[in-house]
DNA sequence: AATAAAAAAGGGGTTTTCCCCCTATAAAAA
DNA sequence: TTTTTATAGGGGGAAAACCCCTTTTTTATT
């Protein structure tokens, strides 16, 4: 019986060797090769066709690339590799985010062995595996309001950054090399944006979209 | 050969038993059970004696009952048992909370799998194991200022995590039932304590001490 | 080249935040 | 029992933060 191969990406060593070895375990799948992140990943596939696998199950936090910029990746150099996402976030605009890059699956890491196999053997052969509340998600949001997806520019996210410090706003001025009354502006600016009603809101929502991390 | 018995406290089921199948594959251990949290364990420990291994490899951050409350329980209860921290979190306060209440090792989750049996063999022969970076952790921490450990009153922390809210200081005095100038002073206490000079520090020292969550 | 659209900056005012220093009361220690 | 010490509260003021609305400059767009 032909095995299909997996590759692991997850930047905690011990984490995607042991899953490594779970996964080897299953009759149906076999651990090409495992990455610490997503460069090394595209390294792989580039290096030669016999290290591209039949399923990659990705972690989304990554130093370097991560799993939302690799699996974007790989939908537009590999699209018959597909890619399952394997994280402990289960916020839904992460999700979404995922599945919109062309993840065909979202498992989180306090799932069972026996859900990771059936995932893994729906993925093989049907395409994709999305459990209940992915897929209740995936509704809500085709239905629903599209989510007002919000980008932000370099000199914003810099900005909010600096607004994650016990810098004043002239002193954030000062680094940014811009007048006072140009921070004011960015300021109010991303509170109507992003909803938020004072320096406070910057903090959190630059934390919880990964604009900083503490 | 009598193998060393190891219990997993993870609250992410499938990295517990992934790690398990990776420890059953160590010659010297094996895997009584995994548990998702340190309730469950003290459970576990509290129903039969055979439940009780020589070794167990802890996570930090778990719901209910984190790694470092159920380590103290575990040296004060069953001082013959092991505990080996197993974590992403790499914060020296923290490390040195877990080996204060009498871990002993600390292994970091992107570690190798060698590395992880040659810890659990140390832990279990000689009693201990750390890596250099730990000893000199552990030096510093001793030989150096003893860490101006601070401590804060539930009224403080309750106080900390309005301040991570978008409320006003005079909306957070309603919601403690306090005066608006009583806040004032739990801030300017705080400020002083934490050595931080606004609002987005005491949010920072929050979120870094695990007071509030984002 | 003309026009639209961002980005940068200013004027000016209100509210909050921050930082002094000071008082009353209750609990704990001497 | 007096004396700390911790807790709750107050007055007042300077500095930020916040929030309007307007102007200049730069960068795209037609």
């Amino acid at each position: 019986m032909i095995k299909y191969s997996v590759v692991i990406v997850d930047d905690h060593t011990l984490l995607s060797q042991a899953i490594a070895a779970m996964v080897n375990t299953f009759d149906k799948f076999k651990v090409l090769y495992t990455c610490k992140n997503g460069q090394e990943l595209i390294d792989k596939f580039s290096e030669s066709p016999k290290f591209i696998p039949d399923v990659v199950l990705m972690d989304i936090n990554m130093p370097i690339m991560n799993g939302i910029e690799t699996t974007d990746w790989i939908s537009k150099n590999h699209n018959n590799v597909n890619v399952m996402a394997l994280s402990v976030e289960d916020e839904d605009a992460t999700i979404l985010k995922m599945l919109k890059v062309g993840a065909v699956g979202y498992l989180l890491k306090d799932t069972e062995k026996s859900v990771l196999e059936k995932a893994l053997i729906e993925i093989a052969e049907n395409g994709f595996y999305h459990t209940k509340s992915v897929t209740s998600l995936l509704m809500k949001s085709l239905s629903g309001k599209g989510e007002e997806e919000v980008k932000l520019n370099d000199r914003q996210k810099s900005f909010m950054k600096y607004a994650c410090s016990e810098l004043t706003y002239k002193e954030i001025a000062d680094k940014m090399c811009l007048s006072p009354k140009t921070i004011d502006g960015y300021r109010d600016v991303l509170f109507t944006k992003l909803n938020v009603k004072n320096r406070v809101g910057l903090v959190m929502y630059a934390i919880k979209n990964k604009i900083y991390t503490p």
